[in-house]
DNA sequence: GTACGAGCGATTGCATCCAATCACAAGGAG
DNA sequence: CTCCTTGTGATTGGATGCAATCGCTCGTAC
């Protein structure tokens, strides 16, 4: 595996004789990318050795980066067996999405009245520059998230902030998939949604924003039954 | 300290010699209670080699349970300097309510078709013991627990019920403080509550009881700015 | 040929040990 | 008298090592 290791250089040098105190949260952020930029799928199997090598560490610190991710939902671990990339069936996806439809807009209207002018027209331009991402799944993933994210950005909020995060994290081994196989109308439609969102925000009507917003997720959730099939099996 | 005393002997015993692969989901458990049932307030130390000691552990698995903890919301860990009791400011815990208001409702949503005529029966039980509990506030926070959870018990879900069981607990230990002070016109009102959920749900009405559940939390929200002297100073 | 059980390797779980860091107190300079 | 500095004790962070557990293979009985 030649990527993962000039990835594993760069890092142990770089994690090697620093004590800040906290490995584990380093061990875990570097995971956690992995996970989220589909280097590592779900169902990948997680030996604590490995990391601890790549990382230059002890299986201490891996343990505890581990149980993060654990309680993140990115990871699986079973008591005297072993750690994999968390799986997801359709129904725990569904389930996260009705969870986002209901709170994010709450996060939406927390954060945008603190949103600056600059701010704003960032937003503009994100939701532009996914309007021109065409079919490039990846381009269209990340500018997705970089705009929904900074749209929440100026909330102020120790709660509500990290749970949204959360939740994004766990489904995003699989929006991947599912994003790759909308339709050129369903992408159109979302475009249009996100542009409506930076509509609304600009005008400072919170209660339009968090319709438009809720009705974006909906939609995005209804359609997940499309592609059952990248889902683990229902237990 | 003569009462952690107590419990300390009895669970060392209970956990010696075990080995089931998990011994920091046991200590967790353990101080999850201790916390949930007010022994130890927010803002309390937590020193790992105390904890060790009571288990006849390791710190290592000490230092898993304070992650598991902290990752849950009620303990708070800083780098090189030790554990604490996990505090809320009035603004973080109306945060949580927020939340809760817009989510439970999705929960008991999942629950309520699946619940058996005998399982109400027991939720019309509990609310009618809650209404006499007259102001015994221990008795008022156990059945109340009692009376939301078991609402909730039928949702096959992975994802919301953990979720807002976490909630739940992150703010129990000021639930014990506010609580306390309702008059008894506010727990009138709530136990008439309880009362409509009962019946929305007998009734199979679901979109009513979400809506009842939803002011339920908001009008226990709006009370919390009542005792604002029980929260952390705001940061 | 199939099913069951014993043995072995691989991997995890935990205890012990050492080093790094922080909080606090005492001392000295301004 | 106040503020800064320095040293010491207490406590945490992480490495190493050993024992328990699990999955797998191989052999054996039916």
């Amino acid at each position: 595996m030649p990527r993962t290791d000039t990835a594993s250089t760069e890092l142990s040098a770089d994690v090697a004789r620093t004590r800040d105190g906290d490995a584990g949260a380093r061990i875990a952020d570097s995971v956690r990318s992995a996970i989220l930029s589909g280097e590592q799928p779900p169902g990948t199997r997680i030996r604590q050795e490995d990391l601890a090598a790549r990382f230059g560490a002890s299986r201490v610190p891996v343990r505890e980066a581990l149980r993060q991710l654990e309680f993140e939902g990115l990871v699986t671990v079973r008591a005297n067996s072993g750690a994999w990339v968390a799986q997801l069936t359709l129904s725990e996806c569904e389930e996260v999405y009705r969870i986002r439809e209901r709170i994010e807009p709450l996060l939406l209207a927390s954060s945008a009245p603190h949103l600056t002018d600059d701010d704003i027209d960032r937003l503009a331009d994100l939701a532009a520059r996914i309007s021109d991402s065409g079919d490039d799944t990846e381009a269209f993933l990340r500018l997705d998230r970089e705009f929904h994210l900074a749209s929440y950005a100026a909330a102020r909020t120790r709660q509500l902030g990290p749970l949204i995060h959360k939740l994004w994290n766990t489904t995003a081994p699989y929006r991947r998939a599912y994003v790759a196989s909308w339709t050129p109308e369903a992408r159109r439609i979302a475009n249009e949604e996100h542009h409506l969102i930076v509509a609304a925000v600009r005008d400072g009507d919170l209660e339009h924003a968090e319709r438009i917003l809720e009705g974006h997720i909906r939609r995005t959730r209804r359609q997940l039954a499309r592609t059952p099939d990248i889902f683990a099996p229902e237990r």
